[in-house]
DNA sequence: TTTTGGTTACACAGACCTGTGTAACTAGTC
DNA sequence: GACTAGTTACACAGGTCTGTGTAACCAAAA
C-alpha cells in the first residue's frame, strides 16, 4: 500500500519540484535556474531532461492529469464525495485553484497545447460525473453532469479569490438540490419544500 | 444618453489600451512598451501618466470593476437576464475569462493589492444577487446568492477553456432548479418533476 | 514673444529570462 | 585500469523587461 521507498528518478524530482513551484507561484513567474536551484542541480541537467521549458510545463501538466476513479460506492455518494475531497483541498493552504485553468489564465489563448490538456482534463471530469449519473438512472445525465462541473469550477475559482473552503459546502448544497430535482435519493428529504 | 463626443485625455486612452492588451493577452505577457507602441505614444508619457506597471495594474482592475445595477424588471427575471448576457459575452470572441480571477492566476498569491479588488468585485456580484433574492422574498438569500456566484464562476471558467457559450445556458438552467427550489416562481412549472 | 507643460526620441542601467557550449569531475561497469 | 554516462560549474549569447535620464520639440497660453 505504501509506495515503494522511491528512489526516485532524476526526471521525478524535477518534475516534482516544477510543479510545486509552478503550481504556487506560477509558470510565468518560475525560471528554470530557480526550479533547479531548489533541488540543488545545475541547469544544465535540467536540460538534459527536458529539451525546453515549454516542454516541462507540458509535463507538468501531464503529471496534474490525474484520471478519477470511481469506487465501489453508491453513485450518488461518490457524487457528493467530489466536494467534501473539494472542501479539504481548500482547506489546506497549498491549494491555489485549478492548475489548468490557471495555466489558460496565464499563458494566453495561443498556446494550442496547454488549452487542450486543459480541454481534456475538464471534459474527463465531466465524463466521470455522467457516468454516475448514468448509473443512477438519471435521463438527461449529460446536461446535468455540466452543471455539476459548473459547481466545481465555480468553487474553485471563488476559492482561489476568496481563500473560504465554505465555497465547496455551497456547491455541495448546489449539488444536492439538482440531483433531487433530477430524482435522486440524497437523503434529508424529496424534492422541493424549505422545511426545516 | 450617448456619452459626449469623449476628448479622450491621454491617461484614458492609455487605459483603455492596457485593458485590451492585459486582459487578451493576459498581464505579465504584456509590457509597458507594448501598450506605448500600440497608441503610437512614446514610453516615457506612459510613465509620465503611471508611476509604474503595478499602478497600471491597478488602474486597469479598477476601472473593470463596474458594479451591476439593478433595472425595473421583476428581480427574478433580471437575475436570469444575468446568464443571458453572460452567453453573449461568451459568444463574442474577445472574451477570455474573468479578468479578476485571471489575475489573482497570473500575479500569485502575494499580490495583495489585486487579490483585494479581487475580492471585492466577487463580493460586489454576490451582494446584488442577494438583494434581488431578499427583494422575492427568499428565506436564506445569503446562501442562494452564494450558490448563483458559483455558476457563473463555473460557467466562465469552463467558457474560459472550452469556447462554449453554451455553459452560460447550463448554468442558466440550474440557476432555474435552484431559484425553483426556493420558491421563486421562474416560468415553466413548479419545483419538482422532469415532465418535459 | 516668451514661457510653460506635455510630449518625443533615444540611450541606457540593471535585472531576469531561456538556452547552449565546454571542460572537468564522479560514479559505476567492463 | 579503462570506458562510459550523467553530472557540475561557469561563462555567455541574445532576448526581454521595468524604469530613468536627457535634450529637443511643439503648441497653447500669457
Amino acid at each position: 500500500m505504501a509506495p515503494p521507498p522511491a528512489p526516485q528518478t532524476m526526471k521525478e524530482r524535477i518534475l516534482e519540484t516544477a510543479d510545486k513551484l509552478f503550481y504556487l507561484q506560477g509558470i510565468r513567474a518560475i525560471g528554470v535556474d530557480t526550479i533547479a536551484a531548489e533541488i540543488g542541480i545545475s541547469k544544465r541537467t535540467l536540460y538534459n531532461h527536458f529539451p525546453s521549458k515549454d516542454a516541462l510545463i507540458a509535463a507538468y501538466l501531464e503529471r496534474r492529469f490525474v484520471h478519477a476513479r470511481s469506487s465501489d460506492k453508491p453513485p450518488a455518494e461518490q457524487i457528493l464525495a467530489t466536494f467534501d475531497s473539494l472542501e479539504r483541498r481548500f482547506a489546506a493552504k497549498d491549494f491555489r485553484g485549478c492548475p489548468f485553468v490557471n495555466a489558460v489564465a496565464e499563458l494566453g489563448p495561443q498556446d494550442r497545447a496547454v488549452k487542450k490538456i486543459a480541454i481534456a482534463f475538464k471534459e474527463s471530469r465531466r465524463v466521470w460525473f455522467r457516468d454516475r449519473l448514468t448509473e443512477l438512472g438519471v435521463a438527461d445525465a449529460d446536461a446535468l453532469a455540466t452543471q455539476l462541473v459548473l459547481l466545481v469550477d465555480g468553487s474553485i475559482a471563488q476559492d482561489l479569490v476568496r481563500d473560504d473552503p465554505a465555497m465547496a459546502r455551497a456547491a455541495k448544497e448546489a449539488a444536492k438540490v439538482l440531483l433531487r430535482n433530477a430524482g435522486v435519493d440524497v437523503g434529508g428529504g424529496a424534492a422541493k419544500g424549505k422545511r426545516s
